[in-house]
DNA sequence: CCGAGATTGTTCGGGTACGAACAATTAATA
DNA sequence: TATTAATTGTTCGTACCCGAACAATCTCGG
């Protein structure tokens, strides 16, 4: 399913249609390979794991960071999770309204707003998670375990050289 | 910005929500990763290169495989995207009403579409992807050519292991 | 021929997803 | 202590994004 056509024949068109423009091939085809894998992945996991329970991947994602970290403040869920805070909104809404996470003011900051987990919500994720990790598993059971921490390092690099440039 | 918690401190306080069940956190790690990664990848290239040009990552997508193999069947351009026919009934729609593309019917099998680039939407490529292979460049530049093509590797394995498990 | 079954693109409904504008709140500065 | 500046979460508008249901079309056994 992962694409019909071949890297060296894409590749082949590619540098027809631009006469003899030099283009970086290898840089083209990291990306490209990053954003398949992540839909993929994403895929197989709001297919498997997190359909029975209804939630979307980020809303997984949410109710994890939440779980981990309870009480945390919504900039820092955005901000774990890399979506902005206009999303985060929209998800902690609809969380809220499944009563799996309440929302509250900060008593030190009356911007900030804290976030936990109702006990139904953290019932969901005691039995979730590991459901979820196995899934994890499954997915990089193609690679032995060197090749899933280079893969891990490899993209916390490309991640942290983006996130340092957008200082700027 | 990537995240204010270490990945130990996570693992500490995963491993206590979860008492003694055993957790593989080196697949999380990955996973998590590929995640973030494609996320701060496809927002950097959204908010440079194709900001100007008015095009959403997915839309820049459906356009390069166009571009590069029209005329394509939309189940084609589906399966090459990795996204369901129903986004792209929408973005082509979009796509269409800016005069990037055109959608018609194919004479040999009346249930397929055939889409190709308008001489508008081929213009704006053969400007757009160079500057956007530049980005890329610049994304995958904290990584040797080595790394780069085995990050590649890796996350194309992966892709192909859960693709393949999907037809079971 | 013909009807059951498969395939394709669209529609529909609900849920993200983002930037920009906004009001509320806190911090910084004079 | 005022007044400006910065920060935060929400709202708004627009654009994805998917599964399920659907009508149109093709395939193939009989």
């Amino acid at each position: 399913m992962a694409g019909h056509h071949t890297i060296t024949e894409t590749e082949r068109q590619v540098e027809q249609k631009l006469g003899g423009m030099p283009i970086n091939f290898v840089a083209t085809a990291a990306v490209n390979n990053i954003f398949r894998g992540a839909t993929a992945v994403r895929n197989q996991l709001e297919r498997t794991v997190l359909r029975e329970s209804g939630l979307s991947w980020t809303a997984f994602v949410v109710m994890w960071v939440v779980w981990v970290w309870e009480p945390i403040e919504t900039r820092v869920i955005a901000s774990e999770g890399g979506f902005s805070k206009a999303t985060l909104t929209g998800v902690l809404t609809t969380l809220e309204a499944r009563d799996f996470v309440t929302r509250e003011k900060s008593p030190l900051d009356g911007r900030l707003v804290l976030v936990r987990l109702t006990d139904s919500g953290r019932a969901l994720m005691e039995t979730l998670f590991p459901t979820f990790n196995a899934m994890e598993v499954e997915i990089v059971s193609g690679l032995t375990v060197e090749e899933t921490q280079t893969l891990a390092t490899l993209l916390r690099k490309v991640t942290q050289s983006i996130e340092e440039n957008d200082v700027d």
